[in-house]
DNA sequence: TTATTTTTGGACTGAAGTTGTCCAAAATAT
DNA sequence: ATATTTTGGACAACTTCAGTCCAAAAATAA
């Protein structure tokens, strides 16, 4: 899985790689050409669809994609704290939590 | 490090611990009645002023505080997500990566 | 260089979310 | 039953966010 790259990066090199400009993309996508521009300097949110439409558009895996989107919003809300790591370390056992008890419902 | 306990179930265990009721410590914290029954239900977010002057209030770590709010945070934002755990393996790859960098200037 | 196309970002609108307060009903304690 | 505590709905003020429009800047082509 790719480090780090930012969401809006890697579509950003998607559409390079591809020969593509802002604005065929956002056509192919029925966005903005400034809003995807703003959506590769993560100045904006992709929305659930969009990240669908983008996996569909270059062919790539959407869970990739919604992780590179999801690891952006967590680590960019957090960044600054000094306890970071703690903050991910007990949210994850939060997560597990959750889902153990969700299991035996 | 308490696992499963959110913020707000661990603050109204320390006012229960310390048999206070919502008015006594919200006089104390300087905030409304209500709102601090909220924050104890998780309804509403706690400042970084109000987390340090409850961590004062009952003598304990104020990042113990910061950082079970800080997961509840993270945790309910990916609570749902079927990619919640390689969410926050990313991210926390972001943020190292992010204070390596800061690091060299 | 000039013309064309692409990229960038400021400004703005409406929608959605958040905070903190007030109040009354419900629950609990006396 | 009375008094106190807790709960949560309703609300206004405020902040944030998405998405659009447009013009200037940058890049590319002619």
């Amino acid at each position: 899985m790719q480090l780090e790259k930012s969401f809006g990066e890697t579509i950003r090199d998607l559409r390079i790689e591809n020969h593509l400009t802002l604005r065929e993309v956002a056509e192919h996508l029925k966005i903005d050409t400034s809003m995807l521009g703003k959506i590769e300097k993560n100045n904006r949110n992709p929305s659930k669809q969009l990240i669908k439409d983008i996996s569909n558009l270059f062919s790539i895996d959407e869970d990739l994609l919604t992780v590179a989107h999801l690891s952006d919003t967590v680590a960019y809300s957090i960044l600054e704290e000094e306890l970071a790591t703690e903050v991910l370390k007990v949210a994850e056992e939060k997560i597990n939590y959750y889902n153990k008890n969700k299991a035996n419902k």
